[in-house]
DNA sequence: AGCACA
């Protein structure tokens, strides 16, 4: 039943297990930034991450779908984040928000590692093998917004600017960027598109950016991909080409 | 390197 094409010598998961990230930053810009990462493949439940010794430098993201968690893995492996490359797995056993969601959730004592180890892990075990097949408990309860949905196509239609609109450039220029938006989380996006050099955002101006690419068939695919996405709800990014 | 459930 475990399919192994991907992620490592894990297990296909909702979840999966990131680790090498740069431990110097910190966890909310760090859970925001994975959010602004990963959304691209699917709902999110949950984002999991801790600043102990043992947990430093490593996510764990939940995904709705296994589907777009194995997506996530390919799409992402190594990408550099905060300049190292995250390394992708498999979460090696279920999220509780996945457990919860269908039923299969044990709470689990306090860590006892002297006694009655092995009926525990069986017992895990049995529980995620147990919710294995279809979760219709979870399956409607979140709508997921396909990244599709959310960029209006512009049909080859001339987009009607007030005002008059610069000429192709490399350089893009981003508005309406909600203010917390991070430059990671725009490298994110962009990222995605062939040719992407760099993302500039000013901190004197919040709400701008400017993302280069190597050239204007490049920025332009990338503006038409993007134009008018919703890093958060009801507030459409505005992409046009920078002035020259 | 390190697989959790703030």
């Amino acid at each position: 039943m475990a399919e192994m094409a991907t992620g490592g010598d894990v297990p296909t998961n909702n979840t999966i297990y990131i680790n090498n990230l740069n431990e110097k930053i910190n966890l909310n810009e760090l859970k925001k930034s994975l959010k602004a990462v990963f959304s691209q493949f699917g709902e999110i439940l949950e984002i999991l991450a801790f600043k102990t010794l043992k947990h430093k430098g490593q996510a764990w993201v939940v995904f709705e779908k296994v589907k777009d968690a194995t997506a996530a893995i390919e799409k992402m492996q190594n990408f550099p984040f905060y300049d190292k490359p995250m390394r992708i797995q498999y979460a090696r056993t279920k999220s509780d928000v996945i457990a919860k969601a269908d039923g299969t959730f044990v709470p689990r004592e306090k860590r006892k590692r002297h006694e009655e180890k092995g009926r525990k892990r069986k017992d895990q075990h049995d529980a995620n093998q147990a919710a294995m097949g279809v979760n219709p408990a979870y399956a409607s309860a979140y709508g997921a917004t396909p990244l599709s949905s959310q960029i209006p196509y512009m049909g080859g239609a001339k987009s009607t600017l007030p005002e008059a609109p610069a000429p192709p450039n490399n350089i893009l220029f981003v508005q309406n960027i909600p203010h917390e938006t991070n430059s990671m989380m725009l490298q994110m996006l962009f990222y995605q598109y062939p040719g992407f050099k760099e993302v500039r955002m000013i901190e004197a101006k919040p709400g701008i950016a400017f993302i280069e690419y190597g050239d204007e068939m490049q920025s332009t695919e990338a503006m038409q991909r993007l134009q008018g996405f919703k890093i958060k709800p009801d507030h459409p990014i505005l992409i046009t080409y920078a002035k020259k």
